[in-house]
DNA sequence: CGCATTTGACCTGCGC
DNA sequence: GCGCAGGTCAAATGCG
């Protein structure tokens, strides 16, 4: 018990009270070797005694085996009420966890359906999905009642075991299978032979192709997902572990930096390509926008980046799937700064700017925005910013996946049920029509996600929220890799005091995160967070079945359809790479 | 000399 | 149909 006072309180009250369980059994495990040693050593010490010792203190050795055997009575007693202890702690956890969930039900009137628009309907109407991975300063005590009974409780071993599965073999392949997503009335095979191979270029852009293949120019009905990464960086481009090659550039208009041109140079025939520009109103800003997939695997150091972007656009993809087809999606992650591992400058940190410029990426095409930035203001959530910006085309809906830092603790428990297998599996049947915003902030998006839970309670046949959230993430290695990998940058890049405002702190509180975070160097930082992060949503696959409560539940930004002309001062997200 | 970058021209889609 | 903007190509240029 003593230990648990020293253990590390950053990886959240589930980790605690998993390090408390294994501790507990470590310690039961400790205490009767240790009893088993001190008899050993008597044994041996009567042992190595005289033999007139021996003679004369039979009757004493009689003793000490005795006392030996009740101490071991006494540390069995022990290890009993340690069990119980054990046991009371689990049972109140899951009381408390379905109190959470009944007071979250009760609270919420409608909503979901409401506001978000069918999304069978096809209807034009943009879709705003917002996955906060974040928790804005002003919102953070509200959400810290609701969130703090949830805790996770898992085995230790579990949790080990998990460690290894982060970032594996794997990732080129979720690369690769992701980005393309058909869009609804895209067949199976059409899905597969996306998922397969060349996804590059575009519709649009196809036909513009010299070379007519018809294997190409079957692809003209596939989505093709952008991911747009901002960060603040010094340097001309992010290193994202790929080597690009230049091969064109552009004023964009509305932005005086010219927009430069890269193909991915891996592989010969890779058809990714990437824009990168800063931002406008931020120079410091750089918003990369990755198109394609890969077709050759990826070096160690770009795996992270490619598996994030490519999780982003296949999520995107799987909502914007819902919409009517043609239609393009918007998201927006804004997580927290700057994953080093990417070399990114986190550069200015104090400025919360969400820039999000329509012309930044072509509205042909879905866009996820991944912003590394910084945190949005408490008064400009994620939705804001998205109506704001992307949601302001009429073309497109717009899928908000913010993981901005001010909400982290409601993002998984709304993929879990939002995302079941967006990646492998056509996801067009639960999905909501509208938005998927786990964003917190009013009144108005609890609601919304109250609903949101309902639905897909229901959906789940009353599995419980956070199995459904375990199996998503189990399910989806892509989407895992999504979250670690968002999770790492902002748990790693978050050196400066402000963080404590944002992902670090809302980590810090539901998930325990925060506080080594902020006592370590920021390598240190970098590393714990990426583990973290990793471990975390690998025990959760490793585990789908187990009613471990996730992370906090937050409820999410009300689905929000909004029709409206882009406008030039809407700004641009920037991209990384 | 080979490769990468630069840069102007070209093509296409979209809005008016 | 025209103009605009985004995106791409390819010749020219620079660099090691």
């Amino acid at each position: 018990m003593e230990r648990m006072s020293k253990m590390p309180s950053s990886c959240g009250e589930a980790k605690e009270e998993k390090s408390f369980e294994s501790t507990c059994k470590h310690e039961n495990q400790e205490a009767r070797q240790e009893s088993r040693r001190e008899i050993l050593l008597e044994m041996g010490s009567l042992n190595q005694s005289s033999p007139q010792y021996m003679a004369s203190g039979n009757v004493k050795k009689e003793n000490e085996l005795e006392s030996a055997k009740a101490e071991m009575g006494e540390v069995k007693e022990e290890n009993e009420r340690l069990k119980i202890m054990l046991q009371q702690i689990e049972k109140d956890y899951q009381s408390l966890q379905l109190r959470f969930f009944d007071i979250f039900k009760q609270e919420t009137p409608n909503n979901f359906t409401e506001s978000s628009t069918p999304s069978h309907d096809e209807t034009e109407e943009p879709e705003l999905v917002s996955l906060c991975l974040g928790r804005s300063p002003t919102e953070s005590k509200k959400e810290e009642k609701a969130s703090n009974p949830i805790k996770i409780s898992t085995k230790d071993e579990e949790w080990k075991a998990s460690l290894s599965l982060g970032w594996d073999s794997n990732k080129f392949q979720l690369s690769t299978e992701i980005v393309s997503n058909p869009s609804p009335e895209t067949s199976l095979e059409e899905t597969k032979q996306a998922e397969a191979g060349e996804t590059w270029p575009p519709s649009k852009t196809l036909k513009t192709m010299r070379n007519g293949d018809d294997e190409v120019s079957q692809q003209t009905h596939v989505k093709r997902a952008r991911v747009s990464v901002r960060a603040r960086c010094d340097t001309p481009t992010l290193n994202d572990g790929c080597q690009w090659r230049k091969y064109g550039q552009k004023i964009a208009k509305g932005n005086p930096c010219p927009r430069a041109y890269y193909r991915c140079t891996v592989a010969p025939d890779c058809p990714v390509r990437k824009q990168v520009q800063r931002c406008a109103e931020d120079t410091s800003i750089l918003i990369t926008t990755y198109e394609g997939n890969h077709n050759h695997p990826l070096p160690v150091t770009a795996t992270a980046m490619a598996s994030t972007t490519s999780a982003a656009a296949s999520m995107l993809l799987s909502s914007s799937s819902m919409s009517k087809p043609g239609l393009g999606s918007t998201a927006s992650i804004a997580a927290a700064p700057v994953p080093n591992g990417l070399h990114f400058n986190p550069l200015d940190n104090s400025r919360e700017k969400q820039f999000y410029l329509p012309n930044s990426s072509s509205p042909l095409f879905p866009t996820v925005t991944l912003d590394l930035t910084t945190s949005p203001p408490s008064s400009s959530t994620p939705f804001n910013r998205l109506s704001s910006s992307f949601a302001s085309n009429p073309r497109f809906p717009s899928t908000s996946l913010s993981f901005s830092s001010s909400q982290s603790n409601i993002l998984p428990t709304a993929w879990g049920n939002g995302y079941p297998s967006f990646n492998s599996v056509p996801y067009n049947k639960t999905h909501t029509g509208g938005s998927l915003n786990m964003g917190k902030q009013s009144q108005e998006q609890q609601l919304s996600y109250q609903s949101y839970l309902e639905k897909y309670h229901q959906a789940s046949s009353q599995e419980t929220l956070t199995d459904s959230l375990a199996k998503a993430i189990a399910s989806d290695a892509s989407f895992r890799s999504m979250i670690a990998a968002t999770i790492s940058s902002m748990v790693g890049g978050r050196p400066t005091p402000s963080s404590n405002q944002g992902g670090g702190e809302r980590l810090g509180q539901n998930m325990k995160w925060g506080e080594p975070i902020q006592a370590v160097s920021t390598d240190s930082l970098t590393q714990n967070g990426k583990a973290c992060a990793s471990s975390y949503f690998n025990r959760l696959a490793s585990s789908p079945s187990q009613t471990s409560g996730l992370m906090l539940l937050q409820p999410p930004l009300p689905l929000s359809i909004s029709k409206s002309t882009p406008t030039s001062t809407s700004a641009i997200g920037d991209q990384i790479n």
